[in-house]
DNA sequence: ACGTGTTTATAAAGAC
DNA sequence: GTCTTTATAAACACGT
């Protein structure tokens, strides 16, 4: 496998579209006038300021990465942009971003990562480690240019993701924080998913552990089990253990990638997931310190964020932002946006294209 | 109405 | 060749 390796000589690494100067120098635009409207949850977060900090923004991501992503090792295709932290507003991000045209008319071609893989990294990126469904669009689409078409079927395709694969679970907006859709976050346990540097085909899927006797996808996650990945017990083709009633006792809803968090009541906490625990310890997720107000982190103290891998290929150092560790890709420097530059107005060179579709590329090992 | 989330089905590609 | 993973489509339920 490791055909993820073979990414690295990727040809559009060096497409025509790339500045010459192999950063991330363009303009970011929104060529699809991505609707930057600040999602429901946003809204109230408090955290305008967070995100104003601008260049503590910067720093801030940094900060929130896992201390694996600034760390460093070259990211293989070049340095993904880190996210702007007007994603996840959940941590009180502000997406405003001007509005540029877009200047390039080179072929967007479909990036070689999975779906899993794209909202995995949307996922890590944002500060709290958690968006919303349009959240997770918006990054894409602002990444990539190809997701600027065809968005019904690619949004439907990263729904489905979000459903079916055990490593995404679902976190409920509070009541006092209406909106559309609950954030979405990563399981505590899935996070070496891309660790072989393969972004288009994980080398085994994340599951939960599955009570096949219960039928209960789920509780399994627990423990010893739990965060397991095992080859597909429950695919899709094979009939699923079932559909298990919830415990009524339990707040937490054990499904397998679903948590329920339930503001005001006290919560179990699954033993997988307990399991984790100490990580947020020394390292109190961004979502804790914001989102966290409202989801009761006392509640949910093994909120997933753990993601310390650092192979070189890992999803992480993909995303790391290291200009400093950027490597001859003849790619993308700073992995900050334009976005964020846009919104913070610090703007290292007025030119800084958060897209990491810049060229044409072709697909490496897997053909298609 | 629309967005979100779940589920089922099918096809294709990759891994073993 | 078989199994697993991913992509896509579509139907449906539910919440805003």
């Amino acid at each position: 496998m490791n055909s993820g390796l073979s990414m690295n000589s990727m040809s559009y690494m060096s497409a025509p579209g790339m500045t010459g100067t192999g950063h991330m120098n363009a303009h970011y635009v929104n060529p699809v006038g991505v609707n930057h409207s600040m999602p429901a949850g946003l809204s109230h977060s408090p955290a305008g300021a967070m995100v104003q900090a601008g260049p503590a923004g910067i720093s801030g991501l940094g900060a929130a990465l896992q201390p694996s992503m600034s760390a460093i090792s070259p990211p293989p295709y070049g340095n993904m942009p880190v996210m702007s932290p007007i994603y996840g507003q959940a941590c009180g991000g502000i997406r405003s971003r001007e509005p540029k045209p877009y200047r390039r008319s080179y072929t967007h071609a479909k990036p070689p990562y999975s779906y899993i893989s794209l909202i995995t990294m949307a996922i890590q990126q944002s500060g709290c480690k958690m968006l919303t469904l349009n959240e997770i669009y918006q990054w894409i689409t602002d990444l990539f240019p190809f997701y600027r078409q065809n968005q019904q079927r690619w949004q439907n395709s990263i729904r489905h993701s979000l459903s079916f694969n055990d490593c995404f679970i679902k976190v409920p907006r509070l009541p006092d924080k209406p909106g559309k859709g609950s954030f979405w976050a990563l399981h505590p346990d899935s996070g070496n998913m891309f660790e072989n540097g393969c972004y288009l085909r994980r080398q085994k899927r994340f599951k939960t552990g599955k009570h096949p006797g219960t039928g209960e996808k789920e509780a399994g996650k627990s423990g010893s089990e739990g965060g397991s990945v095992s080859t597909r017990s429950d695919s899709p083709h094979s009939p699923p253990s079932s559909s298990s009633p919830q415990s009524s006792e339990v707040k937490v809803d054990l499904k397998p990638h679903r948590v329920e968090l339930m503001p005001s009541s006290p919560v179990r906490v699954p033993s997988p997931l307990a399991h984790t625990q100490h990580l947020f310890s020394h390292q109190p997720h961004p979502l804790l310190l914001h989102e966290a107000a409202h989801l009761k982190p006392d509640h949910y103290p093994h909120y997933p964020h753990h993601y310390s891998f650092n192979h070189p290929f890992s999803i992480n150092n993909l995303m790391s932002e290291p200009q400093h560790h950027k490597l001859d890709y003849g790619g993308y420097g700073c992995p900050v946006s334009g976005a964020l530059v846009a919104k913070t107005g610090l703007d290292p060179g007025a030119h800084t294209d958060t897209s990491y579709y810049r060229g044409v590329y072709t697909r490496p090992i897997m053909n298609s």
